[in-house]
Order: C-alpha cells, then structure tokens, then sequence
DNA sequence: GACCGCACCCAAAGCGCTTTGAGAAACGTT
DNA sequence: AACGTTTCTCAAAGCGCTTTGGGTGCGGTC
C-alpha cells in the first residue's frame, strides 16, 4: 500500500492524501478524518526511503562505535546509553543506525556516512584525548553530540559528559578522609578522555594532600572483571600494599572484590574500594543497601540527554553548541571504611 | 557531490558513471577506471536513500528490541551480539537499524517497518515460549531469523539458537557426578524460550536420575547480579540448603559467589556454581584458568552466523527456512567440586 | 450580475539514483 | 561498399514521497 494507491482508493490526490496526513491547514477535517481513517485500516505507512529522498531529512541517527586493534571490545555501556538514547527518538519519530567504523579509515567512513544521507545526526562514542572526528565532523557539517569530550580539541563543540574529574577528586578525598594514605588507581584505557580526567583528578587529589602518586599503584588498561582481578591480586602482594582501590568501573570492582577475597582480607574492613557505577541495568549497585561506594551517573539518562541534544541542533541547524556535564553522585556503600 | 554533478565532471551520462561505479559490463575498463579516481577524489558516495528507492533494497537490516513492562532491561548480551552481527553485515555493505518497540504495540511497529522499507530483514531477539511475532513477519513476508527459538511456534522459520537443553542438561549432570543431591536453579524469566528450555532440562536431569526437582531452590528472575545474590543467600539460610548452583548467567554468577563468600563458605569446596557463559567481551570468564565452570556459547559469533544466514534469505528469497543449533562447550574452572 | 475571497483540491516537478530500450561508433566480414 | 557485431554511451522513465503553483466552486458583497 503507497500512496497513491490509497489516494486512488479515497478518490483524491496524493498531495491531498498527503497534506492530510501530515497535519497540512489546507485540507478541510473532514478530509483528513477520511484520510487517516482509511491509512490506518489500510496499514499505510510511508515509505521511509522516498520520504527521505522529498524532504531531505532521514529521520534516523547514526551511532557510530569505534572499533580498533587496541581495544575491539563492544563498550559494554552501549546497550544502556542506546536505550535511553532510544526512549527519546522514538518519541520523535527518529530512528538509530549503527555504524561500526574501524578506525584506520575513519575519515573515510564518516564522508560516506554523510553522502550517505541516511542519518540526520551522529552521536560520537568513546571520544580520546585529541580526536580527529569532532574536526572532520565540524567540517563536514553534519549534526553531532559527543558523549564525553576531547581534551586537546579547542575546537567549539556540543557534548555531553559526566563531571569524572570532580568524582574521581571527590572519592579520592572521601578515601583519604578515612585515612587511607596508599589509594590505587584502577583505571581503564587512558587515551580515552574520560579515563584520563580521572588519573589527573586523583593525582591533583592525593598532591594535594602532600601524598605523592605511586606509579606501581596506577593501572590503565580496558576494564575487565579479569583486569580488576589481577591488578588487585599484584598490588595486595606488594611489600607496601595499598589499603584503598579507586576503581573505573563496576565489572571491574568486581574483579577487586574478587581478588581481596582471595588474598583472606575483607572488602570495606581491611581494603577500602570505591568505584564508578554507571548505573546499568543489569549490574545494579544494590537495590536498598549499595555493595560498593561509588560515584554513580546514569548512562541512560545520559543518552536520553544527549538524544535531546542532537535533535535540538538537528532542529534549529545554526544552533550554537550545546554543553551539559552531568555531576555524579557519592553512594556510600559497604565497601569503604576507616584505614587501619 | 551527487551522481549528476559527478557525470558533469566527468563528461559523461549518469548512465554511464552509475554503471562504472556499480561494476556492469557495458562501460570500458578505461572509463570505469577513470570514474572509479574520480568519485575518489571527489569524495562521492552515492545516496542511500535514492538508491534503495530505484532499488528497492535498503541495504540495512532492522534489530528489533522488545521494551516492556515486564523487563524494561537492555539486554547485556546486545551490544556483543550487534557487534558480531555487524562485522558480517559491514563487509557485506549493511548497516544495522535499530528499534526499541513496547509489546503493546508489536503488531502495529513490525508492519510498520514493514512499509517504511528501510530495511531489508529483521533480526528478532528474546523470543518468549509462545511468539506472536514469528507469524506476523511470515505473514508480512519480511526476511527474518530468530536469535534463539519459540518452542510453541510450529511454523517453520528460521533461527539460530544456542542448545541451551542439552548445555543445562549436561551442568546438572556434572553436579550429580560429582555427588551432588541438592541443586539449585538460579534462571532467567522463564517465558523466555531460552530459559524455559533451561529449565526443563534441569528437571529431565534430575528425575532421570531419581530426584524430585524441588520448587524450594528453582528461582526465575531477570538475570542481574542483585538476584543472583539474594536467590543464593536464601537459599543457603535454608534448613536444608543446596550445595549446587546452576546460574544463567555470568552476571547472576557473580551475585552467587558473593552470597557465597558472605555465608562464610567457599565457592568449588563448600558450595559448587556452575552457569552459562555467552562469552562477552567485558566479562570473561578468566584469561588461562576459568573462574566459574561453564557452558560457554559466544554471543559474538552467535551474532555473526545470525547475519549470515539472514544474509542468504535476503539473497535468495524464496529460500527454505535456515536453522543453526550451536552447542555449548562445557569449561571446567575452580568453581565446581565433589559435595562434602 | 460581476467580482472577490476563501476553502478545498489537483497536476506536475523534483529529490538522487537505477535501468530500460535504443543509438552511435568502431570494427571485422563478405 | 554494404552489412552485421561488438562496444560504448545516452535520454528518459520510474521508485514513493513532498511541495509548488495553480485551479475550481461556493458564498458573500457591492
């Protein structure tokens, strides 16, 4: 069923049809009501692609994930931030196109993505300290939010990011105030900018304490329940082991526990640890009681933000850029305590 | 830069430029070549829109996710299993779209997508026991293949699934071998198909071999961490607690151990865990020596095959219905022991 | 009765591509 | 020289929609 068949079937033009449809003044109700009586008992819906092709807009927005020899893993927030990202669109009328882009042609891949013209907008994932993307995207006039920032760019830009720099400083000083005077850094890839703030806010932290930073109590790495692990197993083994764990996510905090258990200590008693939480579905800090102390953002929201965004600049295309950093919360968990 | 534009250029028809580009055989190496340097240069790629409406394929393929009331969870095992699924649809030159569609309006969304024609097949997740949508796609004629199966639907279709019976049927084995009597079922909602399967096989493996399966230690849930760790910790404050697990899930897994650890026992010598494993990439089950024994089924390549047999439907479009059963691999790790 | 304005409706062009049906040019064959 | 073949190229139609630039018919005004 297209349109004009249901204009033949109704007796009238397609731009008459049409013009109902869309909410056009210059069809009389009782047209319209006739109209969108028999689209809806036809099960007419337009056709996206000649839609598109008229009005030039795709109604679609393209997520774009890195994928690198670096780090190939499926970022494993995605599936939150696309869900609340998702709740907003749908609300549009927008869908979401997924994009997998290694990035040894990621210029490339953006240019086509852009001809393309399926996309109205592109949120960019997994920004690095200088990321050429925001540049190209600039240039290239397409529409796009960032979820995180670029440090180096000084290019004017629309992101939205979670204040990890003040959270990593606030729970690096909620650590020291217990007394902890050994804190680790478990942090994850640290030419991704969120991790990157995170290592500077808790070095700024502990300096600013007069405690100077100890490289042997500093990991960066993709954050794993393994990497917690291993990382936590190491360091309680050292001569001077650390008694507190700043740790850049959940999973990861999970591989924390995991090898303080094992090492015979007790997490929040003898080891303190302190994690960020994303607040994913699937991996709830608690439900009444949180496990861990942690400073906790919800990524969904931040998608569904950050959704609001791109369609606000999408919208009004002159649009200044748009910035929102979101603040985490301090939880305060069972997993911290007094040092001894 | 658009087709005509780049016809200009070239001085040639957009006839002849279409027909270079797209590798017919009507058009001399040397313009072919000449046209392939200059769409190059110029940076053109054809606009998808125009392309699938003379063409009538989208070169996108729709991922459906159910949202409802029941479950509003993204699914943790999404994001490995786009990202499988997108490596083959990338080199095949598909994009992925995704819809989030509440189950109140199932019907209305898939025929829908139908019409708007953006995309060439669907790939339909978390099929419930009994699966309206399988039906309606076959009606709509729209190319589709299930991840997973919906044991009430005597349609032919085509899936993939992992052979989650066989897999649970093969874990309570191991755990009544190594002398365990009381064993518990941690499981995911039970009208999911890939659950309830898990379920019955549990309770075929167990009265097979004299046991009645008792209501007292079988929980159906959504598979977070939390749940995991409330089902395990009361069941274990039971009078008469089980010395088995099996989880469904890596995540629940986890939320097991802790319980464990907090009870005061030791996961592999006082208490045995045995859970499925779908191998996703921010939480392997150990590097070397696997944390949990596991029936281990990688949702990634689950991902992959998906595409590809999706790929051959919509090639060859009165193709028989595919099917693919993927067994699981069963891992020993430290997690299991001889009951005491 | 002529005129105007309004409400309603339509035909046709255009979005950027593919594809059909056909023509021009170059070449060999008789 | 006339004719087929092959190779290369093109103009134009069509995919399903929106939107422009009118038209038609009706009631009201003078």
């Amino acid at each position: 069923m297209n349109l004009k068949q249901l204009a033949e079937h109704l007796n009238l033009s397609q731009t008459t049809v049409s013009r109902a449809l869309n909410g056009y003044p210059e069809v009389s109700e009782k047209t319209r009501e006739k109209v969108l009586r028999a689209a809806q008992e036809l099960n007419y819906s337009p056709n996206a692609r000649a839609k598109g092709l008229a009005t030039g807009r795709a109604h679609a927005i393209g997520h774009v994930l890195p994928i690198s020899d670096q780090h190939e893993m499926v970022n494993p927030i995605f599936g939150d931030f696309i869900a609340g990202a998702g709740q907003t669109y749908s609300k549009a009328g927008y869908e979401v196109v997924i994009s997998l882009v290694d990035d040894k042609d990621e210029e490339q891949a953006y240019r086509s993505i852009r001809n393309r013209g399926n996309v109205d907008g592109i949120i960019v994932h997994g920004p690095r300290m200088t990321d050429s993307r925001i540049a190209l995207l600039t240039e290239l006039g397409l529409p796009f939010v960032v979820h995180g920032r670029a440090s180096q760019v000084s290019l004017p830009y629309s992101w939205l990011d979670t204040n990890n720099g003040r959270a990593f400083q606030r729970a690096t000083e909620f650590l020291l105030d217990l007394g902890h005077r050994r804190i680790a850094l478990i942090n994850g890839l640290e030419f991704m900018d969120f991790a990157h703030r995170r290592r500077v806010a808790y070095e700024g932290a502990l300096t600013d304490r007069g405690i100077a930073p100890d490289p042997a109590l500093m990991r960066s790495e993709e954050m794993t329940e393994i990497y917690g692990y291993r990382s936590a197993a190491e360091m309680l083994s050292l001569a001077n082991p650390p008694t507190g764990f700043l740790v850049s996510s959940m999973i990861t905090a999970i591989g924390v526990r995991r090898a303080i258990h094992e090492a015979g200590l007790e997490m929040g008693r003898d080891v303190s640890v302190i994690t960020h939480d994303d607040d994913l579905g699937y991996l709830r800090n608690g439900h009444d009681v949180p496990i861990f102390t942690a400073t906790r953002s919800s990524v969904r929201l931040a998608g569904m933000r950050a959704a609001e965004m791109l369609l606000e600049l999408i919208r009004t295309p002159a649009h200044a850029p748009l910035t929102q950093l979101m603040e985490a919360e301090l939880i305060i968990g069972s997993s911290t305590g007094p040092a001894q």
